[in-house]
DNA sequence: CAGCTCATGTAATATGTTACATGATTAG
DNA sequence: CTAATCATGTAACATATTACATGAGCTG
């Protein structure tokens, strides 16, 4: 997949492997990233396969860089990659599979668990709002422009929000529904009745 | 992290490598998922560290198995981890790869991919639905039984259903939004005016 | 000259996928 | 007897992370 992330970059302009690296920081990386130590050998191996052609580039003040050019046999990959249709991806998500398990520790260390992450999502959101604005002062209104790049772009910024907006909404209705779920356990177990051991075949 | 699904998985019951790989296709498989080659090997690691302990169980009517259960090293180990804050993790979407360059191929490729994928989410929501029809019966009202273990479970399952919601909503609105940028295009071409070029800082 | 950014790599390790491989038992 | 399920593994490969390593040139 690595490829095609590059090849999609390289697409609109030839990058050198650092330029490549900081991109995989802009807008793609909402939903693609890459380390350098991942970019620079597969660079390499698409170079020698002939997707891209590099050039080494002086600079005055800065020191030489290979800046790498999609060739016309990268571009026929990457547009029959586009048109294959996506498998479904499998989720892997690190903070359900601890929510999972949160019955095992302290209600009020899951809600804090909860609580965190909520702002780091928070904090996420902020960042793609600024930069949904950044891209609608630049481009003006997308539809009205007629570019369809922006216009891509736009449209999956807005999944990238929608997620964020989706997992801050449910951290609220988890914390919500947990002090509900509380409430009532102390009220069982104030009654005199336990609160309910294990059911058998909850999980499975 | 695979090592703390299985501890997840084994802290409910001991179960065997099989029965392990199995229990990753259950309700848990909606945010972790393993294959069985994987998780062979983690196992005897685990054991080797002594975060699980494993015993040959022969069998009347099917081969023998190895069953492992958690020692309590591995039960403080599993808890450490819960209760250690999770960093935010990077998003993988290749369906939001592909649709970022979706300016390079025609418009109803583009919105076929988009229906694709909302008919693969759509079939992935009727499963989670089903699902979580199937934990309410055997559990009543979590919410009364106070069952801390089905609650959580719930609670993740309702995420799991939230996502799968958005990206179909997503699907729909991208689809629309579509509509209307062609719909503008073809317009602007009638009108005698191109539908404008790449725009240069779209990216990045 | 100290610390920063630019620029590019390698090595070790961890994680994950696909394919290969085997053998028991049961149901039809 | 044949296909399916139960049961467990290894090998090769692909992908990704962390750490190590180097060196140019600019800024204060």
């Amino acid at each position: 997949m690595l490829v095609y992330a590059i090849l999609e970059l390289l697409q609109h302009k030839p990058l050198s492997g650092y330029e490549l690296k900081k991109r995989f920081s802009g807008s793609i990386v909402f939903f693609w990233h890459a380390r350098h130590s991942q970019v620079y050998p597969e660079l390499k191996r698409m170079e020698k396969q002939g997707l891209i052609a590099g050039t080494r580039v002086e600079q005055e003040t800065r020191p030489a860089k290979r800046v790498y050019a999609i060739t016309a046999d990268g571009e026929r990959a990457l547009k029959a990659w586009l048109k294959r249709p996506v498998a479904l991806q499998a989720v892997k998500d690190q903070m359900m599979l601890k929510t999972f398990a949160f019955h095992l520790i302290e209600p009020q260390e899951a809600a804090a668990q909860l609580r965190h992450h909520q702002r780091l999502h928070q904090r996420r959101l902020d960042l793609y709002l600024a930069t949904r604005q950044e891209l609608e002062q630049r481009c003006g209104e997308i539809d009205a422009t007629g570019d369809p790049i922006a216009f891509w772009n736009a449209v999956t910024l807005g999944y990238s929000i929608e997620l964020e907006r989706s997992y801050i909404a449910w951290c609220n209705w988890a914390l919500e529904r947990q002090r509900r779920f509380n409430a009532r356990a102390v009220e069982a177990n104030a009654n005199g009745a336990p609160a309910g051991g294990p059911t058998e075949g909850a999980v499975g």
